[in-house]
DNA sequence: ATCTTAATTGAGAACAGATGTCAATAACTT
DNA sequence: AAGTTATTGACATCTGTTCTCAATTAAGAT
């Protein structure tokens, strides 16, 4: 069996994970060893993936990026920025509908996701003040 | 500069592209060998991001699988199976619209990605018939 | 409370996709 | 045909992630 027993790992994870933003296993594990040192990489990687499976967190697989984790269930779409990396949820926009498809092209559907790549309102700003160069 | 001459390996390795279903880099390693087995795997990688970059292929960033590659420009979702892998485009269907949004929660947007992630006809047919687990 | 046992963890090795290095090669320009 | 320079091949390297396995520990049974 799996994922069934409380530890101070897990919640130490859970509670990182609900602080950060879209953080990446290994910035998590970054934060979480500043509760306690002594949790090593694997666990980080382990627990992160098992409550991907009990669907506590989602997956995201930006491009150009490593595997990110989303503590929101509700379902949303993602802006990605291309240059400083930054996550945004994007809630409304009609894109629940498309998301709650649960049969398509034959499949039957368990998960979906929509994100959009470019430049955050930030980084879109910062393009016109120089040479800055895209990525 | 960078992608101006016209090589027997770009040449090769675009025409495995448009025939092969969505294949990741190493899949398509493996058939452009046959065609020339002295193309290296590191110029399969290079000319992949070339076309990636210059916008002849997308790239596509499925979770749970290598990076794969669509030589389809035209939008369009994908749906991809969690079980064989097989990854199914998806036209029409209303996505178009959610695909082409160019500014989005401040974001210019250059690229957008719909992903619905399942079980393909074959798996969910398969599934049925024993005592098979997903994954 | 203690015992039992099986899930969980930590440390590091191992793996794999992807990128970097650099001399050799081959497309274009003239 | 010769020169310039993008491109390639072979291999090293990097890095995110998974694997291994003995040691630990949570949680139910006694």
């Amino acid at each position: 069996m799996e994922n069934k027993r409380n530890t101070e790992q897990k919640r130490i994870i859970l509670g990182a994970l609900a602080a950060a933003d879209h953080p990446t296993a290994s910035e998590l594990y970054e934060s979480v060893r500043l509760k306690n040192p002594r949790i090593s990489r694997a666990t980080v990687f382990r627990v992160l993936g098992q409550f991907a499976d009990d669907g506590v967190v989602r997956r995201l697989n930006l491009l150009g990026s490593d595997t990110r984790f989303d503590a929101r269930t509700a379902p949303h779409a993602h802006c990605h920025c291309i240059r400083c990396g930054r996550v945004t949820d994007v809630f409304g926009g009609g894109f629940e509908e498309a998301l709650a498809v649960s049969h398509i092209a034959g499949y039957k559907v368990f998960s979906s996701e929509i994100e959009f790549s470019g430049l955050c309102p930030d980084c879109l700003a910062a393009e016109g003040e120089g040479d800055n160069r895209y990525i």
